[in-house]
DNA sequence: TCAATAATTCAACAGTCGTTGAATTGGAGC
DNA sequence: GCTCCAATTCAACGACTGTTGAATTATTGA
């Protein structure tokens, strides 16, 4: 008897796994477990492939942290940069309210993507913290637009560090979406859930408060996000 | 002639290696590197020891991440008590700013320690989850007194949620102080360092408005931290 | 002076990691 | 039908991991 041969299981499958089906895997191990701590095995069982194969498409495992950074930064900037345009007119509470909206649709489908991300600011490598610092310093750029064209109009009391007043929209707005379901039920004792749109829009109404030059005159009111 | 003995190395140093020690060297590497990617041989070179020695004091890794919480969070829920203490009749900025002089006191030694803590929040093991939630909780709810003390003394406007009004606070607090030193020269473009001190008035000045029943009233003027 | 103990290190364990080179295979082009 | 190539896996490398048990020593107590 011949020895059982094993299963051919090796070249190419029926359907071949893409680039992209092995960003899809790395987002959700990075995102469960960290950069570090995530491993190319882990990545390739959810993909459902060899490790080794991971090679033939990236050069390591810090190449596909920035493929995954290209493929998902890029369509938020350039959502920005529309809102930042000079010759949008509307009220700066809802220029600022787009520009949550766009922060919300682009980066909120992979809970712990964004918290990666923010780990990687702060004690990331070398190249990747380059990388990261380049695209939001983009971003940052047009929300600070928005703020410094609210000011110019009038709108936004001037005497407030433009830098501090996006830092301060953008970081919590993050916030609210990274931690506060994580907290609310347990560390703030909440009994139920809080929704994550109240909170967006309580956000929004008490920074506008902060920032107007009137600030009696009331927010406008604030529609839904994907309309 | 004899092979070259080895340095008798073993046994007690002259200079005992204390659990608070080696607690000092793991609080550096675990900011450095996070919970996980720290390994105990880090921990250990830091500290001038052998990693075996850390079981000598400690039962695990974890372990020695909850005795660093022990040693740092009651310190600081303390402070956060007296600050709530309905006793305090100081207008509610005041008392608000002295919240976050308490953060800032407690926790502000130590930079990437919060967060690592931020971090173990979002996905960290079960226990120690459950460690750090018992602890802020207890945090949390101090702060949130104080908001409603001020809505029953007529200083904070009603309807806005407490909880909402603490996790924005403390949170975006925070955020300055881990993210914005690192953040501002690089992403936001800066030319010079933002002065931290600057920053945390400059929220708190803009929370207060968007929380205060007049916002038309001025905040109080906030005195240095240390006083 | 001797035994006990506390504090420390050594050496090794079984496991996992990122990475690589070679082997294998199905399908496309000729 | 043959050849080539793209896609895939296998097996292994060396390095590092948390942890443990035994060995060692300085100090303490009797």
């Amino acid at each position: 008897m011949s020895p059982a041969m094993p299963p051919r299981t090796r070249g190419p499958k029926p359907h071949k796994v893409e680039a992209d089906q092995l960003l899809d895997a790395a987002q959700v191990v990075f995102a469960r477990e960290g950069l570090r701590p995530a491993s190319l095995r882990a990545i390739a069982r959810e993909a459902g492939c060899d490790p080794a194969l991971i090679y033939y498409h990236f050069d390591s495992k810090e190449a596909m942290f920035t493929a995954l950074l290209d493929r998902r930064v890029p369509p938020l900037v350039e959502a920005l940069k529309r809102i930042a345009d000079p010759a949008d007119l509307r009220a700066t509470p809802l220029r600022l309210w787009s520009v949550m909206g766009a922060f919300h649709r682009h980066l909120s489908h992979d809970p712990g993507f964004r918290s990666l991300v923010r780990g990687e600011i702060v004690r990331g490598a070398e190249g990747i913290q380059a990388r990261i610092q380049t695209y939001l310093g983009g971003a940052a750029q047009q929300v600070r637009g928005v703020l410094e064209q609210g000011i110019a109009r009038g709108e936004v009391r001037p005497g407030l560090p433009p830098f501090l007043a996006t830092f301060f929209l953008v970081r919590l707005h993050l916030e609210i979406l990274d931690l506060l379901p994580v907290v609310a039920p347990q560390i703030l004792g909440l009994e139920e859930r809080p929704d994550l749109a109240t909170a967006e829009r309580t956000w929004l109404q008490l920074y506008w408060r902060g920032i107007a030059t009137d600030p009696a005159a009331p927010c406008p009111p604030l529609p839904a996000f994907d309309a």
